[in-house]
Order: structure tokens, then C-alpha cells, then sequence
DNA sequence: TAGATTGTTAATCGATTAACAATC
DNA sequence: TAGATTGTTAATCGATTAACAATC
């Protein structure tokens, strides 16, 4: 794959196809057309074109997209059908809601760890990870090809855990504190900021017209 | 406030800015130019002016911004000082997680009850929160003035829960399940797709170009 | 007053949409 | 072949950045 950049904003919508590619997979839908996905998901099937030929020509002129094709090529271009193995830094209710959620691994992202620094689960497990202590992660990172490392402790933690993990090799990290990391270049971080995404649907329950 | 349209990227931002101040404000800073906190939040500081001033002026010439006045300012126009009732739907993984997080209240979003399909989760509490039957939800949300409600339940389920939630005059959903909401205009939804989250970290681990 | 920094207009850049020739 | 629909170029729209006059 060349260093052609994709935009941002075409990212971003990649894995909504996907998971409309998805649906019409499991439906059975053999072909769509850009027009027909448009409709359904409510964007322009310029768009749609637009995006996908970033990455090649997915379609036939006078036919459509395959669904089930382009789904595939859409999940190589994510790199879903490749497999990380990640550790969870955080045991605490969002730490365990992630370590319970079988639905990653089914698109080949292991949890092979969970570390705490709450000594009282130390020895526990979660789904049968063991959860160890956290001055045991930069060893167990390294030893065992650990690539994404998911964040959800407090802020104050999160920083030098970063750190830390940008010092053991780590390729990414999925971070859910309220803080942003900063890593060189070369790690990729992708924030869900929880506090964020309730400010905004509490910007627009005040700002809608017919709230006022 | 008038009805001038703030566009979709501003109001992304916003939160973003008021957890600077939030921490500007900790520390103990008393004012701040856009140049400066242009360079802490690595945007432009002509981004920031223009931002801003979508709501009026709140900063001074020769002076900057005083930190903890723009912050109340943010805070409001996000709506924050608002109190609003949350239903919880959903009290798995995920949506036991969400009850259990302590920090939304600090933001006047209560949850008030939690609604699970699970007969063997009712009659239980989370935070001294409870668990009641799906059906009785329809009277919960009307008789206390429920006006947000939080979905963590599988897609499945989640659009015919969001219907009845609509019916019931729901002003806002915060969607946790992996599917998009059709809900009508006046009802405002804000979706964290976790699973497209980790699709772009997954994306960008494999499209950067020393990984390749 | 002189210096600093905003608020705001103008210029630039990038992303979206429209249009249509290519082609299955 | 005729009809459909893509791939792609051109036009439009919106968002970001630069510049600077206003003003504290």
C-alpha cells in the first residue's frame, strides 16, 4: 500500500460501512448500489464513491458493489483480519466491562492481561485474564508481543502509564481517561472520552429549538 | 439565545476546551491568551478566536481570557449546570460500568432507575440504584420526568427500545449499542460506537507507514 | 502611551456534492 | 444494444488559517 494520505474525515466513516456491508451480508443482499446504501444510511452516494475509490475501484459500472467483496476489502483496509494481542490497564467498572466484552475478539483483538494497582485484585480474574500487578506490565508487555495496551484508569495515572508503555514498544493505545496523551509519532492513540460525547448530546438537548 | 447554527465541528470541540479550563482552573490560572492555550491544545489560536466568539466575545483585547469566567461561560453553553433524570437501559457489562460511574453526577446527570431484560438482575441495586423490569419502564420515565436515557443493551433490542423511549417524550438518548437510532428530530442522540473506535485504532496501526 | 491580544474580515484550504463520460 | 451505475473530474460549499484593525 502506497503513502497516498486519507483524509481523516474518510476514516472516520469506514467503519460505518462496514458494519452496513455487515448487515446486508447477513441479510444476504448480494449487490447494492451506491445510491441504494445512501438511502439507507443517510449520506450522499457521491460520497460513498467518493470514499471508497481512496482505496481502489470496489465496484462495476452498471452493477454496483459486490456486498460481500466489498465488506472483506473494507475489513482488510481496517486490518480486522489481523490479530493484536492487548492488555487492559484498569480493572475498575469500565476496565471490567471491556475485559467482559467478548465481541472484540471476534474481530481478533485478545486481551492477554489485565493489570491493577488495586492489590485486592491481584490473583482475580476476569473471563479467565489474570489481573497482575502493574509493576509487572513492562515485562509481560514485552514478553508477550503486546501491541495495544487499552487505558482506563484516572487521568492522573493514564500519563505515566503512557509513558511507561511507549518505553515498552507498545504500537497503540485505546485510551478512555479524560486526558491526551502525548506519544511520539509512531503510537497510535485512539481517545473515547466518555465526558465528552454526554456534553455534547447535553449541548444540543439545550440549544435545540423546541428545548428553549 | 437565537437560533444561528453552530456548525457540527465547533461544538465537537467545545467540551475539549472546557476540560483545559477545567484544569487551567485547578491549577490556579488566572488568565490565558489563545496563542497560549493554542499551543497547549496543539490548534491554532485563530481556531480558538473564531470558536469562541460563535458565542459571543469573552475575552479582552491586550489581555486574553479570564480562565475560570470562560469556563462558566463553556459550562452553560454546553448546558451543563442543567440537571437532568437518566434512565439506565441495560445493566450488563457495560451498562453496569456506566452506573457505577460516579463522575456524571458531578455534571447533574442522575441516573434514576435501571431497566434490564434479566429477571435474575431484579429487585437488585447498583449504587443504591435499582433494577426494575423492562416493562414498567414506559411509567418510570413519565412519572420522573426522565428525560435522557442511557442504552447499553445488544442492537437487537436497542431500536424497539428507542421507540418506545420516543413515545414516552425521551428528549435524549446516549447510544451505547451498535446500531444508528432513527428517532425524530426533536429527540437528540449521541452514540459512542466503541467498535468503530477500536476499527481506527486498528486502521491506523496498520496504515502508518513504519508498521508496514 | 505603547504593547498585547482580541474580534472579525479576507484568503486559503479541504471536503462534499454534482455532473458526466467511461464501461459493464 | 440499451440501461444502469461506477469512477472521476469539476463546481460548490464550508471550515480553517492568516491578517489586521479595533481596543483594552
Amino acid at each position: 500500500m502506497s503513502g497516498k494520505d486519507i483524509s481523516r474525515a474518510v476514516i472516520r466513516r469506514l467503519p460505518r460501512y462496514f458494519r452496513y456491508l455487515g448487515e446486508l451480508k447477513d441479510e444476504g443482499v448480494e449487490k447494492i448500489s451506491s445510491q441504494d446504501l445512501s438511502e439507507m444510511m443517510h449520506v450522499t452516494a457521491s460520497q460513498i464513491r467518493q470514499d471508497l475509490n481512496n482505496f481502489g475501484g470496489f465496484g462495476q459500472q452498471g452493477y454496483g458493489y459486490n456486498v460481500s467483496y466489498l465488506y472483506d476489502e473494507i475489513g482488510k483496509i481496517l486490518g480486522l483480519y489481523k490479530e493484536h494481542n492487548l492488555i487492559l490497564v484498569g480493572a475498575g467498572n469500565l476496565g471490567h466491562a471491556l475485559a467482559g466484552y467478548m465481541n472484540f475478539e471476534k474481530r481478533g483483538f485478545y486481551i492477554r492481561g489485565i493489570f491493577d494497582l488495586n492489590p485486592e485484585l491481584l490473583g482475580s480474574k476476569i473471563r479467565d485474564i489474570p489481573i497482575m500487578d502493574m509493576k509487572d506490565m513492562p515485562e509481560f508487555v514485552k514478553e508477550n508481543d503486546i501491541d495495544i495496551a487499552v487505558i482506563a484508569i484516572p487521568k492522573a495515572a493514564a500519563v505515566s502509564v503512557a509513558r511507561t508503555l511507549v518505553n515498552c514498544g507498545i504500537k497503540g493505545i485505546w485510551n478512555f481517561s479524560h486526558v491526551d496523551l502525548e506519544v511520539p509519532p509512531s503510537v497510535m492513540v485512539e481517545s473515547v472520552h466518555l465526558s465528552e460525547s454526554l456534553m455534547r448530546l447535553s449541548y444540543n438537548l439545550n440549544n435545540y429549538e423546541g428545548n428553549k
